[in-house]
DNA sequence: CACAAACCTTACAACAGTTGTAAGTGGTGT
DNA sequence: ACACCACTTACAACTGTTGTAAGGTTTGTG
């Protein structure tokens, strides 16, 4: 089943959103407090989030713009703040449509199911920044280049992907990719970082993988 | 460049809107006549369709339904109808957004673009009803079974695609495939036709892919 | 600066998946 | 009943991927 994340501190309006969602057959829930609202989201991993701008503490909008360099669900931003100049901030910060309070159930509904289902197609597409991969087939894109990487290397940009913008130690790696931290050749690694990096150069992402000495690898995608 | 085709039949609008997309740096242009609108705008194949639904000849509902079926890029209505009922019309038909006249010109540069954004990443897909294939990679998905292709198997399915709903003859097939209608052994075709239809009906699609005897093979998607 | 540890690269052979060939079976229309 | 078209399976050549081996380079420390 689809789950559907609402942020919002109005009590009143957030229950009627649930409600409107769970009565067409969703998972929806809501936020009850709004501390680290960014990281209750994503562990959630909901299939649509649904955000007011106005909310304690962190604005909703810088909230967007963070969620949305790894862009794993829609956003629906739900708001008061009815100004065009509102309208465009939202939709360039990344989010996927707008509405302003009050909102008809029905129309809510209909632009929810319509992000759910353009994002079905994107489910499996990893993205930070301007590059995403196709966990399935590991199709790695950056703005109009492509490459398709092999599985080992596939497997390995995934994660580092996955944790960015952390550091992914060899272990991880080692267990991610061959199933095991122990009994592997450490070199096998290095092959296997060394291909992946000949490969992101061929398509102008030289230097994208770092190596943090005696820590692991990580994701370098700033200046892009 | 990104070409986003408008189709509008008030002259006055359909200038402004087109100017609106020229000066933000987009290749924007209008349909003049509206018979055959469907095919003109897949002829043109537009990044974007701006369309309104008060057309001469056919509804636009209609026309984005049909357009819909195969999803190649998104569609967003433009019109002076702006009951609710209309917009949960077009939504459901499938219509990427849906905004009413008169429009200010920021707001619909900041919806078109934001469409335009995340089509990017479907820009590779084709779709025919719930049948979606990557055509860099060929995977295939149907709801939510996916199957990864052979490069063989891919093209084949790709022309097939394509072409839908009509029947695609051998030469064609050949000359996609191998580059040459000639000096091919007739056999190759069936044998890979054979290997898809048999990994079609690992993901629950068989029967898809139906021989016309003497003519060649058609997709048949209907009862999906 | 010398040394060791960590990291990187290239070459190669084993392996897995894909491709076309060959050969034979099954079905359809006249 | 016959010819023709369509289908299927098995197999060997080929392609791209993987891990191993061996040697080179960089980095931090005494």
């Amino acid at each position: 089943m689809r789950r559907i994340v609402i942020v919002e501190d109005d009590i009143y309006l957030r229950e009627e959103v649930i409600h409107t969602f769970q009565r067409a057959g969703y998972d929806a829930e809501g936020l009850v407090s709004f501390e680290n609202v960014e990281e209750q989201l994503t562990a959630r991993h909901p299939n649509l989030a649904i955000l007011d701008v106005n909310l304690p503490g962190k604005s909703g909008y810088e909230l967007c713009k963070s969620l949305k360099i790894r862009d794993s669900f829609p956003i629906l931003i739900l708001t008061a703040r009815d100004t065009l100049s509102d309208e465009l901030m939202a939709l360039g910060l990344g989010a996927d449509d707008f509405l302003t309070k009050p909102c008809h159930p029905d129309r809510l509904l209909a632009r929810a199911e319509r992000l759910l289902q353009t994002y079905d197609k994107l489910r499996s597409i990893l993205q930070i920044g301007p590059l995403s991969l196709d966990t399935d087939t590991y199709k790695l894109v950056c703005v109009d280049r492509i490459r398709i990487l092999a599985e080992t290397e596939g497997k390995i940009m995934k994660l580092l992907m996955e944790r960015y913008p952390d550091t992914v130690s060899k272990g991880e790696l080692f267990s991610a990719v061959w199933g095991t931290e122990e009994f592997v050749d450490e070199n096998i690694l290095q092959v296997n970082v060394s291909r992946l990096r000949k490969n992101l150069d061929g398509i102008g992402l030289g230097d994208v993988i770092r190596n943090i000495r005696g820590k692991g690898y990580i994701l370098e995608v700033d200046n892009l």
